[in-house]
DNA sequence: ACTTTTGTGTGACGTATGTCACACCATTAA
DNA sequence: TTAATGGTGTGACATACGTCACACAAAAGT
């Protein structure tokens, strides 16, 4: 199985070739399609997925059909809907693929069997999660203090990777401003 | 010490007496008086805060001097301002008391002993963060796909209680409104 | 090769919300 | 008892941003 899930493990706790063997057999690799959907809003969620090549989006639609985006992701980053995920009910996001996409899936089960079983698996998602938490809490500052303007420069200085790989008008829809308005700004 | 932690962590995990009286050994119990800060901006934050009881807001305050208050804790939940206490930096964030507050506090090194030596207590603060992380998306989703009105309303039904214990120019700070659109909204 | 879809710019206009100003009352401190 | 502080309402006005409309190009699908 993918070394890069290893590596990406081995950024918070060393793993023995045994341990990581053992691990990875509770992940399934999956590939999925450009307009594909990952996670499908009304359906249960039973997996997690750790993206290995691609680029996916997370995003919330209103009654009012208006898409909004919580989340991109590409290669080493995790995606889900995690409420749905971890509550057991059915997912009120989509997650669908920018791109071709290749994910290593883990399912709820196996997410807390690997927890239980390895004390260091635990730990990993602990961190991740606390990193996670406080990514949020700047996200939520940003939506709050800055302006469209503000925002906008600072996904580009935090995030030139996606920036280039992702339409603008799906970047507005991240930063919480209409597409018309990033338009204005970028001229 | 405080049943209450005891029953807090019990909500997720079970603990032997000698169990929780080990834990409770890592937590100091501190008070402070309304205004006092328990984290202050640009000095560092050795310690996690669980309230006991009181009112406390989390808040940014930014150059030109306009609050956004990320959190408001009171009994039974935990404060801090987390990207200074995970990554040992100076605070960005105050914390400060709305009540006379007590809190347990819990330092950094005692939380990762404590995760080290009990499974149980990184599975606590694992699934804790989970919840948090959720909850942050669904005040960002809230941010984005809401209005004002939209955005008080919900508040005032998820949070009836501090609702009534945290002055409205507050909540307005909470919200991400103005003073003023907060009071023409309730009239 | 043709059509459809997707991405992007730009003008005109409406509106929700911010800002500034002032007034009033309740509470706390001196 | 007075003064200072904190919380709230409300009017007048400014503005950032959304919405709707149209145009155009590039990419994708047939």
């Amino acid at each position: 199985m993918s070394p890069q899930l290893r590596q990406h493990f081995e950024k918070i706790t060393p793993l023995s070739d045994q341990e990581f063997e053992y691990i990875s057999t509770h992940f399934v690799a999956k590939k999925f399609k450009k307009h594909q959907f990952l996670v499908q809003e009304g359906v249960p969620v039973p997996n997690d997925f750790f993206v290995i090549k691609g680029l996916v989006k997370a995003s919330f639609t209103n009654d009012e059909n208006k898409e909004h985006i919580l989340q991109f992701a590409m290669e080493d980053w995790w995606v889900c809907d995690y409420q749905a995920y971890f509550n057991k009910t059915n997912a009120t996001l989509n997650v669908d693929c920018l791109e071709d996409t290749e994910v290593l899936c883990l399912s709820l089960t196996n997410r807390e069997k690997l927890c239980a079983e390895l004390h260091k698996i635990e730990h990993f998602f602990r961190r991740k999660s606390n990193s996670g938490y406080i990514a949020l809490q700047q996200r939520i500052l940003s939506l709050m203090n800055s302006d469209a303007k503000g925002r906008y420069e600072s996904f580009l200085k935090q995030h030139p990777t996606l920036f280039q790989r992702v339409p603008k008008t799906l970047i507005a829809s991240y930063l919480g401003v209409s597409r018309e308005t990033l338009s204005r700004l970028s001229s």
